[in-house]
Parts: C-alpha cells; structure tokens; sequence
DNA sequence: CGTTATGTTTACCGATCTGTACATAAACCC
DNA sequence: GGGTTTATGTACAGATCGGTAAACATAACG
C-alpha cells in the first residue's frame, strides 16, 4: 500500500487511456501494462472511474504546470505571454505521442453534464481560462474576460484541428487569430 | 431488404451515438431502440462499425445541408454569411438535444489516423473548411485558405466552449472573433 | 521460531460485448 | 393453392467487461 505505487499507476494508466480511450481500455489492459494485478489495483481504487478520475487530476496537474512554465518561458510580458500560448501548442501538437486534449476525449466518452468526469474535465478548462483571465487582465487589455473566452475558443479550435490534421499549422493560425484579437483589444 | 428499413436504423441508431457514445451504445441497445432485429441488422451491414460510418455519413449530409441553409437564410452577402455562421451555432448550441460534435466525438473515440472513422470524422471538417474558402473567395476578402482555417478554428473551439459550460454565449464569444479576423482580411 | 498483518496471485463471478446458427413467418412466383 | 425465396425472432456462442473471494507469499514484530 506504499503510496508509489498508486502513482506508477495512475502514471501508465494516464499514458494507456490517452492513447487508448477509456471504454476501450479494460482492467485486464491495464495489468498487463502496469504489471500491478487487478486485487491491487482495486485496493487502491474503488472502481474504474475512480482511477480514471485520478488520471485526469494528474494530467490537469502537469498540462497546466507545464503550459504555464512554458509560457513565462518564452515571453516576458503579460502581452506576449497572451501569445507564447500558441507557441507552446505548437511544440505540444509536434510531439509524436500528441493525441489531442484528454480532457475533450474524456468529456466526449461521459457526455452527462453532471458525470463526474464530465464535471471534472470542465473544471480544468475553467481553470485555464480564469488564468487567461489574469493574464489579460496584466496585460491591461480591455474586457480581459471577454478575451481570455476568445483565446480559449482558439486554443480548443487548434487542438481540434490539429487531430483532424487538415491544417499544416493549426497553432500559428490560431496564434495569427489571437494577435488580431489583442489587437483589438489594446485600444 | 427494403432500403427505408435500412434508413430507419441509420436514422436511429444515429441518434442514440450522438446521446450515448459509441463504445458505450451495444447493439443489443439498437435492437431496443429500433425495434429491428440483430439478425436484420448484419443483413444490412457486415459489422457495427459499418452502421458507425453510416450513422457518420447521414450526419454529415444533414448537418453541412442545415449549415448551409441556415447560414444562406440568414444573410445574403458573403461576408455577412461568414458570420452567421456563428448565429447558426447559436441556435444549434440553445437546442435541448445539442450534446457537441458528433465528428469530434467519433475521432475522439477511435484516435488511429487511419481508422476509417477517424477519416471520415476529418473528412467532414475538411469539408467544410473547403466550403468556408469558398465563401471567403467570394466575399474578396485577403487570404481566403488562412482566414477558412482560422474560422473553422473558432466553430471547433465554440462547439468545445459549449460542451464545457463555461461561457454564457461561446457563438458570440467566436462571432466577435470572426468579426475581427474579417476585418483584419479586409486591407 | 510463531503470529499477525499486508499485499499479491489465481481463479473465478455474472453481465455484457459483437456476431451467428437455426427455426419460423411472410411474401413472392407460377 | 404449393413451393421457394426472403426477412424475422430466438437463442446462443465465444470473448471480454468490471469486479471479487480465497489461497498464497512476504515481511514485521514479539
């Protein structure tokens, strides 16, 4: 029961229903890639959507993290910050393993409004766009909130496309989008 | 053998994909719904996959049939329809039955680039995006293909926003975005 | 060493999955 | 009408689903 072991499978299981999807991904898949056998498993864990949830907490952690850190990164001011989002997407959709947003997968496959899961993966959207939000607002652009949902609506238009694959550059469009938008915004 | 019948499950079947999920929607399921027996409906097609990309292929049909009218019906300049185009979404996204993008969903259940379904799923977006340059051509406006690209992002972001429950209004949200790329195009 | 807790393995449960064999009913041809 | 094709309903096969009971190994503590 030594707490490392839940996060080596949270860990695999994120990586297996990222790539998997999450009805198609049986318990018998996930002890033949976690090695961890099912008793285990439903030691710690009461039921599979309850290790599902555990992979999105993860994932809501470490995208975020990561988009953030990213972000400063690469710019400097809260202006070009509102910008350096695209750039990160655009490193994001070049790795080999990107398969789109999970949190869109996963609210896809649990459409209830009040699933948990369903409920869960909004929250990590809200999250991003109450960031957004600050930012806009540091960068002393007009109506910040009113901003923060437009980039967010260009963020999750890019993913989309960016999964469809029609576009040879989904986040440079979106980002061209976002320049016109603060732009407009700047008064 | 007679086609309507065949229609008929599609239609249905159709219907309950959209509310429930694939994965999720068994064939015993159909049967229930469609009051058409198993056995009738693997004379009709070889594999529930099939119905999937038949249930796709009607959606597509009706779905880019209602846009473009909607869209026709709303304004009669070009330019002015590239806009409704988000007032179209409005009324989509304000529908009791309105559970997202059925294209999005279907590639977010089957995420292999070939998949057929995967395929179709991007088949659909691409065109539309063909139709959205088209319209941008016409209305003379600066790089249609980037500016058709950049519109399909804010649908595919809007219909995202929408799933999520965020934004009071994510079509308007876009609509004000669009506004301002059009703007951006008009040199 | 023996006891007790802790975690793992194995084997399995009932339900449900996609897909099919077979027997029956309906519709057609003559 | 009799005979033949065609569609339907029943019942089930084999695999897999999420989840569990009980035997087994392991380590901790006296």
């Amino acid at each position: 029961m030594r707490p490392n072991k839940r996060d080596e499978l949270v860990s695999k299981a994120l990586d297996v229903f990222y790539a998997n999807g999450f009805h198609a991904t049986g318990m018998d898949k996930l002890v033949a890639v976690t090695g961890i056998s099912k008793t285990s498993m439903y030691k710690h864990f009461r039921t599979k959507e309850d290790i599902i949830l555990a992979t999105l907490e993860l994932r809501d952690e470490n995208f975020r993290a990561w988009l953030y850190r990213q972000v400063e990164a690469l710019a400097d001011t809260p202006k070009g910050q509102l910008l350096a989002i695209y750039d990160a997407l655009e490193d994001w959709f070049s790795l080999p393993e990107f398969r789109g947003c999970m949190f869109i997968k996963a609210s896809a496959e649990f459409q209830e409004l009040d699933h948990p899961i369903h409920v869960q993966s909004a929250d990590h959207k809200r999250l991003l766009t109450e960031h957004f939000v600050d930012v806009a607002k540091a960068a002393g652009l007009n109506d910040p909130e009113n901003l923060a949902r437009q980039l967010m609506i260009l963020k999750e238009g890019a993913i989309i496309m960016a999964v469809m694959g029609h576009s040879e550059n989904p986040a440079m469009d979106a980002k061209a989008a976002a320049q016109a938008l603060i732009d407009a915004a700047s008064h």
